[in-house]
DNA sequence: AAGTTGCCCAACCGCCTACGC
DNA sequence: CGCGTAGGCGGTTGGGCAACT
């Protein structure tokens, strides 16, 4: 939480501003004026959730559906984590989706399903043992995570070099005749995330990503592990609960 | 065709926290 | 070290739209 360091981020300058500076900067916002009459933080919000580049729109897959589902049960509402494994999406989208879709399909499937999978199995054994399943399973989505923004965490210059870029491109575009046909135009070259590109999987592997590289998605690689083993539910619970039940009996033994 | 209801989603609000002075 | 500022986040709201009566 809390406000990330944007001036870390490599090749942006901090310090105090020298007279060339001011001159460029008040050269710029005498050409194009001041701007929009706009708090940073309404900016941000219409940024982030909206213009930037590699958004994904419309409907929610399956396969997503199944991963926020996940995600929440072992997450929680922190929308922006569960977010930052679907990098096309934003949290807005995805808090929204949750709370006028995901929400009301749990319901019914609770209702109409009550002795579903992993949860019909996890019930049939001791109580104790239910705890230590739920207690390893966040403690396995934690190590997962850990990894995830430890590990495999890519260099930051990179994603904001290439953020710029597109920025840069769009803003370019914007401000040459057919503005904004080219601007589209821009942006999804730049992206590399069309609908068919981020249909194909729920990661996108594009260049271009938030701004903000605090939320960068771990790589691929990573990504696809994790997808798997969130995905593959039933298998794991299963292999799991043997695999829990197996240490609960030796405790027990001990 | 007009009115009502329900849903969706972009934007706002308030809290928390890190940063800078 | 304390305080003010601003960004990030989750919860909530309300306008627009479609379906229904």
């Amino acid at each position: 939480m809390g406000r990330p360091p944007c001036c870390d981020k490599e090749g942006v300058k901090k310090g105090p501003w020298t007279p060339e500076e001011d001159i460029i900067l008040v050269s710029y916002i005498q050409e194009h004026g001041p701007g929009l009459l706009r708090c940073s933080k309404s900016c941000r919000l219409r940024w982030s959730n909206y213009l930037r580049p590699g958004i994904k729109r419309g409907s929610f897959t399956d396969q997503e559906e199944r991963l926020i589902v996940h995600l929440q049960a072992l997450l929680g509402n922190r929308w922006a984590a569960i977010a930052s494994y679907l990098p096309a999406r934003t949290d807005n989208d995805i808090k929204n989706h949750w709370n006028t879709h995901l929400k009301k399909k749990l319901g019914n499937q609770a209702a109409n399903v009550p002795e579903n999978g992993s949860r019909a199995s996890c019930r049939s054994v001791a109580k104790g043992r239910w705890e230590k399943c739920l207690q390893t399973d966040v403690g396995m989505a934690k190590r997962a995570l850990s990894e995830a923004l430890a590990v495999e965490r890519p260099p930051a210059a990179t994603s904001y070099a290439s953020s710029t870029e597109n920025i840069s491109r769009l803003l370019q575009s914007w401000l040459n005749p057919g503005r904004c046909a080219a601007a589209a135009a821009a942006a999804s070259r730049g992206s590399g995330t069309s609908e068919s590109a981020s249909s194909q999987a729920s990661v996108s592997t594009s260049t271009v990503v938030c701004p903000n590289e605090d939320s960068s998605p771990p790589s691929p690689p990573l990504m696809s592990y994790l997808e798997s083993w969130l995905l593959a539910e039933d298998e794991r619970q299963d292999v799991f609960l043997e695999d829990m039940a197996a240490i609960s009996d030796t405790c027990n033994f001990l």
